[in-house]
DNA sequence: CATGAATGAGATTTCATTCAT
DNA sequence: AATGAATGAAATCTCATTCAT
């Protein structure tokens, strides 16, 4: 497994020059990934989606697979940075999962693309998908220990608790922000937190 | 030959033999797109699973695209027969959770590749995605409905809720089912049970 | 060369049954040769277009060329007695070359696949083609000879002249017949016996 | 990837190592289909020829139709040109038929190939084949209406008279070009030539 | 006689990648 | 850095023909 090793034939680029062209690259595929997914799409159509020609692909990076890998990673990082800027400044748990959630369906209302490579990347490169959510998750379940600890929800095993909150908003991405191309209305975030927040809180008829 | 599409069709086998070699080539399919992924499972890899020849797929299936579309019709359909099967006895709505829930990971440890086939649906025929999501929901939001008639559980937009309960199957089954190649254990059912059921009766501390 | 020997492994069917499917074999051949030609023929054209079974083809033909060698020596045979019977009754030339040409040009007209078919056998089987032509022309020289001896027209080699007329005709057959679909108006016929029966004979102010 | 014919695009060759290539291909493929005909030449068979891999064919064109049409363009020029300087000096309509018949028999004794591709394109693009005898058929007609107009000829509509002199040519070419693998002798042009001029003059005992 | 199933050789086409300039 | 040409392995698909019933 070496998914998280760079790219070993191709160095960076040192001009700008280069530094640019990479970039184009990289936006081409995650377009061209989004639009037929990543089988679907050859190096022709991502070198004239970036209107390169066909040798300068290799020139920046050494497969299909590598830009593959690469832009899940940065994307990745740039999500889950967007959502702790977005939950930085809450205490409250409820604060914070609203604003994460709201952050969540922004982003992938930016990149509609995300959803279509994150899910092949269970099959272009097993161990990155693995990566992918257990970043994800680890980040989650640090926080939710937190909340438990200070008394903020109910005592839940917050690896399982987790994966719920993820494939809640994983579910809801897909419903209403990919298939309806819009942020979900404020009607529908208040249900899904009514929803959650209890299921948090515990208490209720339950027993 | 093949102006106008004359020629793609295929009619359904008239002798027991051409039954059974069909059936033959479904199940090696849904092996194989379980293993390597419908992309980068071939035709070759089916016919050899199902030791046929390899003109002889097209005997049955005009392409790569169709055996996979009958598959995931096939499979969908014993799904939800089993889960409709599962909950049939009872009327309390946790009891029908917990018994969908459980069908759901047993269905899917028996077919692994389930899962995989599901998702790269999304990429081979987006319609027959959508389609496969659509017809889980719309159960799910006749039975939520019909429990909030009852008062059995709280009144909030039972799609939303639908695909909060459908995100959380999903992700637990990959997490637990797929990942870790087993059926949760009573503790997690437990705690999802704990967070599910809170989640729909609400009351709690929530403001 | 054995284009002219009778199919060896099939025998001709004995029965009436067999007699009709070997007929609705042939017909089916000549509209789907005619159709798309040859190569882009398949047997299951065939088959479907004479609404029996894939096997029953090599009941009665042992392959696909044997079919086509068939239909061509069966139509040529039609088309040569068609002409011998139009032109039958004339003694002068000027008769005979008009009857000629105008039973030929309804004949195509009736069967227009024939040309197609006529032209494919070049390919499929040289031997076949040159024969097809080589009959017609040695009737054609037979014909201008005993015209020749009787005075009728002039003295120049029948073998050239058979090929400059059925060079016209075949030439004026593509024109007005297959392309315009319909047989050539009697202005066009007059033309071309004005311009023949010049040609053949002679005077005017040449040299 | 080939969503709505975008790939299909091939573009010109721009370095001269793809000039280069790109000939070969063409000559290879000209040579392949005089041998064999379209049919039963594979891309394989030309590429072979033309000494160099299967996947460059696609470099340079699309598909099979594509080179075949390409070439029945370039050589249908080539041989328009070389009729249209042969008899470019003369103005006699005699002298012009025999150096037009002349230099048409010089170029099939060059380009045997020639007539089987022509016969061939009426089944692989019927377009291509009327657009080339249209094309033919366009001069010809072009010449004979100033030969008539210049009273060297008689009055007949020069449509008809286009395709029966096309048609001799055609047919004479064939027989004797062909066949014996040798341009006509003398004597046969000599014989064709008193055919057509006193067909095209007129009088002699026609009543 | 007739049929439907099965075959496997061969054709077309795509495409990630390498190479020479 | 960038480019266009070239490659060949592999995939999809077709189809004449054979076979068993």
């Amino acid at each position: 497994m070496n998914h998280l090793s760079v790219s070993r034939t191709v160095s960076r680029p040192k001009r700008q020059r280069g530094q640019r062209t990479r970039q184009r690259l990289l936006d081409a595929a995650e377009a061209a990934f989004g639009r037929h997914g990543y089988f679907e799409t050859s190096i022709t159509d991502i070198t004239r989606e970036a209107d390169v020609a066909q040798g300068t692909f290799y020139v920046y990076f050494p497969s299909k697979k590598a830009i593959f890998s690469e832009l899940v990673r940065e994307r990745s990082h740039d999500l889950r940075r967007t959502i702790q800027e977005a939950v930085a400044g809450f205490s409250d748990r409820r604060d914070v999962e609203r604003a994460g959630f709201t952050s969540f369906f922004d982003f992938i209302r930016g990149h509609p693309a995300m959803y279509r490579i994150v899910r092949q990347a269970e099959f272009v490169d097993p161990n990155l998908f693995r990566w992918y959510y257990r970043r994800f998750a680890d980040g989650y379940v640090h926080g939710l220990r937190e909340a438990i600890e200070a008394g903020q929800i109910r005592n839940l095993d917050p690896e399982v608790l987790a994966f719920c909150l993820m494939g809640i908003a994983d579910f809801l991405g897909m419903r209403y922000v990919l298939w309806e191309k819009q942020v979900p209305k404020p009607a529908v975030i208040d249900a899904v937190m009514e929803f959650m927040m209890s299921g948090l809180d515990g208490a209720g008829r339950t027993k």
